[in-house]
DNA sequence: TAACTTAGTGCACTCGGTGCCATAATGGAA
DNA sequence: TTCCATTATGGCACCGAGTGCACTAAGTTA
């Protein structure tokens, strides 16, 4: 189709109108090497892009990969190329994130209560410009609805905890695999979860702040 | 696990007023009716105890249906009859233990601190005789191990955290959606969960101790 | 015996996912 | 220009989990 475009721009071309990584993301530091080979003949966010709007349209499991990959025009095969498996194309950049968050958690000040310092970076990972949040609905929706997509989302939210695990274990000088480290990043993601969840679901507005708030009763042990 | 006895001794069985009680192995509420029929040729015990053998000796993802139907001498799809799916086969009587927690979290006085009695019905509910361990072991290494199980349990827990979230809603006055019920329900299975991978991985004696420990680490907010 | 009920089986089919190999497109070097 | 290394795409066969359906087997009751 289109998507062919001269002049040598790297890939992530992406829509123009969000997808800024945020600040710098010198994870992918690809040395701007010329080209060389075929040109990828579309990208992971045109993929993702058509798939949600087929998921939306008919439903997840009624949607089978060869439908998405006619809709983008390419073969099955090569779909698969570009996402590990159909349910990983709702994810999207998940990876991207996981660097974000461990960057800030590296980053903060080392008096800072953990749990404070926990909240900062979670709400601070967690913040979406208004471009975003469409799409973004659409995928939380979908991840904390179809079935198949809750139970994929335990892999990626195992990684998650491993961040928070590693922070939490500098801190409290223990391993990532004691209880303190690993409980701390159960019921973070846990109470992140929840605000994620009430966010897509009800009509909350403002995600940031219920994500802010669920950390906040966590830190309590709830007693309000 | 297994609890198969014969005599028709009907377990205590929930009052059919409460919020529909997700029904539990039809076997064990059967009113002991005569038996009508051809009889089954097997149980989903006796499944269970060869595929855990195959899972266990050959791995989980090598062992295919059709191996473990043939080692129980059954067709393939007759084990599909027994259970949903080959991931379900590991989780055993899971609905038997929801059904226990509900009850103990009903049972609770009115006055005892929310997540004391939450702490208590978990410990509770996970007490296990010495004969189990070793089974327990292995499901419980499977299902904290192996992705494909990693993520299937995500649905098992959503129900899990159902029964919690019910209970804090009413204790703190709100609804099972709202973000403090669901912030409990999320923390608590994260505790809950952070302690079982410990005792299944690590050498922790005692795992009834360790989800003790780890739900009172979530009341306090962890600050120790 | 027949009628009824419940369990087991075989078969064909769908769908996600993978390994293998051929082929197309591209830049660079000879 | 031609050839080569590189990278992407595509087709095909195949596997394994599940499922729908029609049929058979083994019981009980009348």
């Amino acid at each position: 189709m289109d998507a062919r475009r001269e002049g040598g721009e790297a890939v992530t071309e992406a829509a123009p109108t969000e997808t800024a990584p945020a600040e710098a993301v010198p994870a992918e530091v690809a040395p701007a090497e010329v080209a060389r080979g075929r040109r990828p003949s579309t990208t992971r966010a045109q993929i993702a892009r058509v798939a949600l709007e087929l998921f939306e349209r008919n439903g997840f499991d009624e949607t089978t990969v060869e439908d998405i990959a006619a809709a983008v025009g390419i073969s099955r095969r090569t779909l698969f190329r570009y996402f590990e498996s159909k349910r990983d194309i709702v994810w999207g950049e998940f990876a991207v994130e996981l660097v974000r968050l461990r960057q800030h958690l590296q980053e903060a000040p080392a008096d800072e209560p953990l749990m404070d310092v926990l909240r900062r970076a979670v709400v601070s990972t967690n913040r979406f410009g208004a471009g975003e949040l469409d799409e973004l609905r659409i995928r939380v929706n979908l991840i904390s609805t179809v079935p198949t997509l809750v139970a994929h989302s335990a892999l990626r939210y195992a990684e998650w905890r491993l961040v928070v695990a590693e922070f939490a274990a500098e801190r409290l000088g223990q391993e990532p695999d004691d209880l303190g480290p690993q409980t701390v990043a159960h019921a973070a993601l846990g109470a992140a979860m929840a605000a994620f969840s009430r966010w897509a679901h009800h009509d909350v507005e403002d995600l940031t702040a219920e994500v802010d708030r669920a950390l906040r009763l966590l830190a309590t042990g709830f007693r309000a």
